[in-house]
DNA sequence: CTGTGACGTGCTTACGTATTCACGACGAGC
DNA sequence: GCTCGTCGTGAATACGTAAGCACGTCACAG
């Protein structure tokens, strides 16, 4: 116990320890069948005694590898939050790390990105529908940087791509409502400008189309529970109240649902809900919301083959990976 | 735009393209007021004609700092990721970054520290009071760590602390719910053996009996709002039902409502909730949950603020913050 | 006109590891 | 007994940057 000396230990103290050059101690740590046997445990004993442990930092330098990917996504959002979850869970199995790079808005995302470059990352995921295209194909030109835009439409061409299918999952979405006798309908979205949400009005107003209903377009202008909630107010009642609203997101659909009860409407006796994401608190049963579930898992996994598979090959994969419906009470009508 | 050549450039090309030292290209790039004006411009250019950008690695290689900090955290729960959040945000304003050690299980934890050793960073945010304390001492002892606990109460003594003060919030919303004029409660704790929850039982409990009302302890088994569901199911309903019922958190509070919702009873109606933390879900229209808020930017600034002050001082501080009562209608009884 | 700083820049080295190359030992095959 | 291949190890170098040290230049005071 007298060992652990408070100062840096290398793998030359090491060496020194057990009697072997620098060398030995590297490859008993990178490359153990390249040892004796008895030398290795040997180096193992001293490397114990002294505390070492190998530098990752330098291991990088010298490799051009650093086993750490990068995320940059938008500061707060719940649906990002699951898939980091996800991701790095999945990286920590394979022994690599995950590095934060939060952006509090689209203006900040140059900022991130200059940090991104300083650290030779292994790879990059892009998410968020507000990353600029011009950011994307910076991000595509650095070299030994394989990036991938994740759930990010309008990366298609740019950059490797994995997403959910945000337009059949609308569509599902849809066809369930239709198929609960609806007559009218609204599609309240995030915010009009990012491509998942245009893709996803999409789908639902063309499935709706199909059987003749309608489907206007309302703007939350956020991804928040909040901005569902005041949104709710925006929804015409009286006459026109719709029989179905479908939020743009999860988190907008929970807003308006409690929008909507506070405006003194039952969800679903007066107004069918669904939403689109899967998250977990979807799932609560205060909510029960239906809505189109992502296969994060999937969808992480695809992200993952893209960026370490050296398969360099056909250039830019795209991966559309479809969602499930989850059905829940906020559409099952009370009915007669 | 021919300078974009797909390989590695260094300061040494830029050196060359410049017409200067690899040591003036290193200086304008670290210390630009050390280097004349018309010098730094040229080799700005020269730069960017490459597409130049500094190796961090390399550069934490020789600085011995890698402007990065690790957090070590659960990989699934609510409140940690909104502390991720705060804190991944704040070191981005600072231009560091924050490294991810999520964990699925306490037994994965040793695995989660051995990656953080191999990198050096400059700090560590060790979080979840499932961590056990011989972890703790473990990355106490690495030579320039700055590792931190998190909430964690049992870390106290052997590592700087820094939490909200969960006895006093928990007394305040004792203090609250008896206002209110209950007679009998039961706190529905999360994992009893978690340090955090045994001082917030501790302090409802006291505050209870202060005013002469039993406070029996029911353990949810998890962190997760699943927990809390099933749990509902275990309070005496009844002549025994108690009038007041303590979340040992918001998951587990907000699962405890649904959970009593389904099975007929009225919140506030018939029994009153509180939890713990201040979730953005609990301040949600459905649940509008009585809670204590903790105040996670200052509880995270006085986190960064051990990790990089300089002051290497009274070796073990212990910041203790106050958290915020937040009144919401989950304790507001209907009355007469 | 010389001595004294201050300033700007280059040379050199160190950070800790992985890897190439070379070398010695040893056993097998003829 | 010699060659050849294999195996285990050491020496040396490269990865890209930061910083100490030394040197040359220039302005200015004496």
């Amino acid at each position: 116990m007298r060992g652990d000396s408070a100062v840096r230990v290398t793998s030359h103290d090491v060496a020194a320890e057990a009697g072997v050059s620098q060398a030995t101690v590297a490859r008993v740590f990178s490359a153990p069948d390249k040892v004796a046997l008895a030398t290795r445990e040997r180096v193992r004993e001293a490397a114990a005694r002294l505390g070492y442990v190998p530098n990752a930092i330098a291991r990088s330098l010298k490799s051009q590898r650093t086993d750490i990917v990068g995320a940059v996504v938008p500061a707060k959002s719940e649906y990002w939050q699951d898939v980091l979850t996800a991701l790095s869970r999945r990286l920590a199995e394979q022994g690599k790390q995950l590095l934060l790079f939060p952006f509090a808005d689209a203006d900040h995302v140059e900022e991130a990105l200059d940090s991104v470059e300083q650290y030779r990352l292994d790879g990059l995921v892009l998410a968020s529908s507000t990353i600029r295209p011009e950011h994307l194909v910076r991000m595509m030109r650095r070299p030994n940087l394989r990036a991938v835009a994740f759930n990010q439409p309008a990366a298609s061409g740019l950059l490797p791509l994995v997403m959910v299918d945000n337009e059949a999952g609308a569509r599902d979405l849809a066809e369930h409502v239709v198929a609960q006798g609806i007559g009218t309908a609204t599609f309240v979205g995030t915010v009009s400008s990012a491509s998942t949400d245009q893709i996803r009005y999409r789908g639902a107003a063309s499935a709706l189309a199909d059987h003749g209903i309608a489907c206007p377009y309302l703007e939350a202008g956020g991804f928040s529970y909040d901005a569902g909630y005041k949104a709710a107010a925006q929804i015409p009642d009286g006459a026109d109240r719709p029989d179905a609203v479908m939020g743009g997101s999860d988190e907008v659909a929970l807003g308006l649902i409690d929008g909507l009860r506070t405006g003194g409407l039952d969800v679903p006796g007066d107004v069918l809900v669904t939403g689109f994401d899967g998250l977990p608190q979807a799932s609560w049963a205060g909510y029960d919301l239906t809505t189109l579930v992502q296969p994060i898992e999937v969808l992480v996994d695809a992200t993952l083959a893209i960026i370490f598979d050296d398969a360099r090959d056909a250039a830019q994969p795209e991966r559309i990976v479809p969602g499930t419906l989850r059905e829940g009470k906020t559409t099952r009508r009370g009915h007669g």
